[in-house]
DNA sequence: GGAGCGAGTTGACACGTTTTAATCAGGTCG
DNA sequence: CGACCTGATTAAAACGTGTCAACTCGCTCC
């Protein structure tokens, strides 16, 4: 079929014009005149030509893409991220290379490093911890950087939500309803996640005039509903709280799914209340309460910052949004 | 920080080398003598440097990456297949570039040419119709395509599971269990998935001698809840069937939700399966009975046949696995 | 009629890497 | 001592595109 790859100056002999025109075609297209660039749209048809993005790239300096790096892609909350990064991004005519973290550094480095190696204009990440060196190394080489979900310090953008309010919501929540043992189900404290949700729930306690030890904590690896699943077992051999605050809704659905599988009966044995309010929350054996953050928003604003930054690095000010989270109430904790 | 980029050939002044040698070091490290080479990594770390892709891939006239192309990136089902795809590519030092179809012929297209002008090596598609001249067109400019979810014809490598018989196996079921009308939930029928499914579904009603009008059909345009949803209050007006097939899990989570909204009991009321067995369907409202098909194993597989294609083009032969699907008999349909 | 102009086009170079053949040092063998 | 080999290093030539200064051509204006 085609013999050999067919190159721009293939293009440019056919059509009887100079590799540069063809190359102004695809690029500048108001640079040439309307008859020349029909003869060369006619050769790219005819020779069925695809221009090289390395080499574009390469000349460029930056690839006309950005990089996600998120923390678990099996996870509805990320993609519904995705879909807002993808839809903004799409509308400027650029690509998204979407990377899995797995909440694990090393994964989170060597994505971070591909990304540099394909020069990405720029990143949105979700970090795996508070530890953000390697984001650092990052801006250092150039390239912009906006943390989704998670607040940055003040040089760098960030879009994120108030966990520690939203931890709080969920807590006083289950208070109100007359919880007096509560456990908090969740994944390692280095994801700030993690943490600022538990901050928010100990502030809820104080303000009850709780001891902060009337939460335990349940701390697993990896926050899906395995994670859940596991933590239900060791609560019920420990002896189950009133009450179960999950970081986020995959642990709360395996949560509730253990439970269920032992007999437990939520809300009435236990209320349970998990974070995100993924899609299927609301389709659970029992529609699982849950903390709504503006999901899809957190993806568009964020590739927006990310965007702006690219185009106009240094009149760019940086900045930190943060969104108000919301509690929603369902039958597990009625 | 950095001034400007650093290259390979300030990498190479300053180990007091070739950028010869700096290029041996990162590609046949054993080439060079490890006296030098200590001193070229010490240099490569001092100045930060990361390798330029794109020139890379310019040079070797190939990314070492593989695109991954799925209708639908929030359908736990395709995240499973990726899951798949992820752990064999990195394991034999490759990328993958995730690109979601939506089911879409359009930005499928726009993928296939996206991932054509990265110069990938190879290319996992589920394609979103029956017409493969997209693929064909990537074929023709040396891209290794390897058919997930999709039988193929005999000179291309696909990886599929035996639709016809999962469709089978759901309505054979349902019929089993007693009822006599039934409805399909689908999305449109170019999707090969539907279908093959709706034949193994007509194949089980002349199984059972009924006649094919026994299978009412609800086709909507997207296979995820918001379909199911919509399909569910379609049938609701129309009178409702004694059992309903869906295409997959997402559109039978939609149906139950909605019809749980209007009061109808499953599977008192009415049985529902749905297909693909994803991890949601376990936990839904009534647990949902559904195919199970091998789905990391679709990826795992799909991703070494595509692999072993690019590492020996001639030497290959193409090869069609099918696997077998699975019933999972849940409350939904008990 | 020549200077000046603008639109359209061209040719050559640069981007950063990998590869290939050539070079070099050091050692062995005849 | 020179021919020959081995292993380590180098210089130069690609890879395919985008840019930019230079150039052509047809016009207008004085």
């Amino acid at each position: 079929m085609g013999m050999g790859t067919v190159g721009i100056k293939e293009v440019a002999r056919r059509a009887g014009v100079s590799p540069g025109t063809v190359s102004n075609v695809l690029n500048h297209p108001e640079r040439v005149r309307a008859e020349t660039r029909d003869r060369v749209e006619q050769a790219i048809r005819d020779l069925g030509f695809v221009r090289n993005g390395s080499a574009a790239t390469l000349r460029a300096g930056q690839n006309r893409a950005i990089g996600l790096v998120v923390l678990d892609v099996g996870n509805p909350f990320f993609v519904e991220v995705a879909r807002g990064v993808e839809d903004v991004v799409s509308d400027r005519d650029h690509a998204v290379i979407l990377c899995n973290s797995g909440e694990s550094f090393e994964k989170e480095a060597r994505n971070l490093r591909v990304l540099a190696e394909q020069r990405v204009r720029g990143v949105l990440i979700t970090p795996a911890g508070e530890d953000l060196a390697s984001v650092e190394t990052l801006r250092a080489r150039d390239v912009a950087v906006v943390l989704v979900d998670h607040s940055a310090p003040g040089d760098l953008c960030s879009v994120s939500v108030d966990d520690v309010a939203g931890g709080d919501l969920a807590v006083t929540h289950l208070l109100d309803r007359g919880a007096e043992r509560l456990a908090y189900v969740s994944g390692p404290m280095a994801i700030r996640q993690c943490s600022e949700r538990r901050k928010g729930a100990r502030r809820a306690l104080r303000t009850a005039g709780l001891p902060v030890r009337a939460l335990e904590e349940m701390i697993v690896p990896e926050m899906n509903a395995n994670g859940g699943r596991a933590a239900a077992e060791k609560l019920l051999a420990a002896g189950l709280p009133d009450a179960i605050f999950c970081a986020n809704d995959m642990l709360a659905l395996g949560v509730l799914r253990a439970l269920s599988q032992a007999g437990v009966k939520v809300p009435d044995d236990v209320a349970l209340i998990g974070y995100d309010d993924i899609e299927f929350s609301a389709a659970g054996t029992v529609p699982l309460s849950s903390i709504r953050q503006p999901t899809y928003q957190l993806g568009k604003i964020a590739t927006e910052l990310l965007l702006d930054e690219c185009d106009d690095p240094d009149g760019h000010a940086h900045q930190q949004i943060m969104f108000q989270p919301e509690l929603v109430v369902r039958e597990s904790s009625r």
